[in-house]
DNA sequence: GCGGTGACTAAAAGCGACAATAGTCACCAG
DNA sequence: CTGGTGACTATTGTCGCTTTTAGTCACCGC
């Protein structure tokens, strides 16, 4: 039996979930989902509306989702997904580590603010996840950490940057200047600085990272 | 003629006040809103209130003010010139710029926590300030900047900090590692994460602050 | 003039009745 | 047993009304 979500999805620890993982249905729910949350949002769009738009029962919908929530979660994770595939393919892009970091931070925050722009309604949710702690906004910090350490271990690798700091606590910290960028709910705070930000910071933290 | 402010105080670029500067009235319609604030909430005290603790009618305190917003400027520049006050001390305490620097982040999460725990109320008001941009809490951010550049300046003449890059641009980049900490409006985000921040960002900073 | 106010208004907060909604459950069809 | 639902409830949101509140102004006593 596969496992619930799709590969490059981003998966939640504990699923709040129920009803088979992957059923025709299910997916219908979250095709609906994602049309009406970005078009109206999370709070104007009923359960009863969803189940309206795919011919179901509502009572039906809960038999594959805990709760709204869990309906928000699933599309919050998709919709973070998608900045991570846009963070993997322009680190992939790049050559050296160095070029690597910049491009992620770069490519994080554009794309963050381009879903804020253009999406709105999605983003909302993002933040509110991610005010909240649930799961997906979790999951998606996760992620971004892991590449973020990817890109440091391969920098110290090739020796590129330094190797005295411990491994850990070096991306933890570098976590911690991006965090207001790459959190939802702190990014809506800092659109002003959205220009220069990536740039001074990664300057910032690359000089850190020199050997 | 003196000037509006006590010297030590954060003085509003555009003083949104009216009447005369230094009037026993106005201290007693700042003292009373001080302790109002403090204990009702910015929201839940009428300019009445004040009105009446001071023995005035509520159109007198309009000599003094031009609206129920510059007396809460007024207590939000108060409350947030203790923490610059809290710094400049800590920072003169420090023999070296580096340790002035580590000092310097510290005292301003630990009192900006403290605030938060202590003076909830008040802190409300410096956050809602930060967040709709008022003259006290970007003075404060301005203040705390010049703090920073006198810092590194120091830091680069000793001969302890890099010389190479523009002073402007690293003390702006700094600036922006540290908003997250500074900012009221942003630190009730990142509590949690208050006790390693500090010192995991500062060792990041000062090893990018390498010679 | 200076120090001070009550009476007024426009806007907003608070409130209670009512409607919409999340979520459950017993039950039906094949 | 799988696929599906209508009818129910407890909670939450909303709408219109009343009360408060920020802010003004003409005016008073000295």
């Amino acid at each position: 039996m596969g496992y619930r979500f799709p590969m490059n999805q981003i998966a939640s620890s504990l699923p709040p979930s129920r009803g088979p993982a992957d059923h025709n249905v299910r997916d219908q729910i979250v095709e609906a989902a994602g049309e009406h949350f970005s078009h109206y949002g999370y709070e104007k769009t009923t359960v009863s509306d969803l189940a309206k738009a795919i011919g179901f029962s509502k009572a039906y919908i809960y038999k594959f989702f805990d709760s709204k929530q869990a309906i928000g979660e699933a599309i919050c994770a998709k919709t973070l997904s998608a900045i991570v595939v846009a963070v993997e393919e322009a680190v992939a892009g790049a050559a050296t580590p160095t070029e690597k970091f910049r491009r992620m931070f770069k490519t994080l925050v554009s794309t963050g603010v381009s879903l804020f722009f253009n999406d709105r309604k999605l983003y909302d949710i993002a933040a509110h996840s991610a005010g909240e702690g649930w799961p997906s906004a979790r999951a998606y910090c996760e992620r971004i950490r892991q590449i973020l350490t990817e890109i440091v271990r391969e920098g110290r690798e090739s020796g590129e940057f330094e190797r005295k700091t411990p491994l850990d606590e070096t991306v933890h910290a570098i976590d911690l200047v991006m965090q207001p960028y790459v959190n939802p709910l702190l990014l809506q705070y800092n659109l002003d600085l959205v220009e220069e930000a990536p740039t001074q910071l990664s300057n910032l933290v690359l000089r850190s990272l020199a050997p």
